[in-house]
DNA sequence: TTAATAAAAGATTAAATACTCTTAAATCTT
DNA sequence: AAGATTTAAGAGTATTTAATCTTTTATTAA
């Protein structure tokens, strides 16, 4: 099951990084983040500029520019960043495919996808990036492989 | 959340519609499941190869040839068709996609998504073909979107 | 004010997935 | 045995997603 696409796996990878250093001043150039990341700088560009756009980031050009949280990571939800990663539909959809699928006409496992998927939002509306990045900076997670 | 590929969606659509029928003896033409659920003939026929390969459906070529079911539909569950149209690996592999995310170094959704592909995999492992087939019958799903 | 730095934006390329077409081989009917 | 029907197999095309390259614009520091 592909969960996550590339982009949404990408931005919280490097969103958790950015949240991770909230210690230090200033801004983290994008240029930085993809190669800490080992994430390819053009595509990592657009990922963020999104989420610059989405006010979750907040950039800078010129030196000492980049990219830094626009508002206090304790306030951004994984539910929020998945929306704008993978888009508003990410917990719709019926999970067989099957056309016309909902309350009228639902699909053999729709009751049960719903409640999966209601879990999952709920979960997801109480995690912040705070945790998320906290998790990173005790070493419990580590954001790319060991070579 | 794209839980399915296309060629799960298609290879479930035409279990159940096979399975839906199996009071008439013989075989079913793979042309016609095509037509009847609105699915490429050739990209069809693929999927059933290799459900034919799996020993889940049986094929007859020749005049009033097709494909017809290999087991009973109760002894064929949902999760056992899922690893075989998407792959032994469709429950494992980590939600966020980090790198190495496992027991030793999980992600932080690591235990949380384990316990929904838990549920999941519990669920779909009692699900059967046969009850799957039934609520097509019943009416209580339908196979193609009505035009 | 000039050079360096860095994000923004859009065009282009590459890879994966979804789908189609062609040919071959098997099987049945007459 | 001949011809029609149907699956089998693999090559080929199209679409989507992932990644890269190029140019532009803003900003800072010397």
């Amino acid at each position: 099951m592909k969960a996550l696409s590339m982009n949404a796996v990408y931005g919280l990878r490097a969103l958790m990084y950015i949240a991770a250093q909230r210690e230090q001043e200033g801004y983290v150039s994008i240029r930085k983040i993809s190669e800490d990341l080992d994430i390819s700088f053009h595509f990592l560009t657009k990922i963020l500029q999104t989420l610059t756009q989405h006010h979750i980031l907040h950039s800078q050009r010129g030196p000492a520019g980049g990219v830094a949280l626009d508002k206090a990571p304790e306030q951004v939800t994984l539910l929020e960043m998945l929306y704008i990663l993978e888009g508003e539909g990410y917990f719709s959809g019926c999970f067989m495919g099957l056309p016309g699928c909902g309350e009228q006409q639902p699909c053999p496992v729709h009751d049960f996808w719903r409640q999966i998927t209601l879990t999952m939002k709920e979960k997801f509306s109480h995690t912040t990036l705070a945790e998320l990045s906290d998790k990173v900076r005790s070493g419990e997670v580590r954001l790319v492989s060991c070579t």
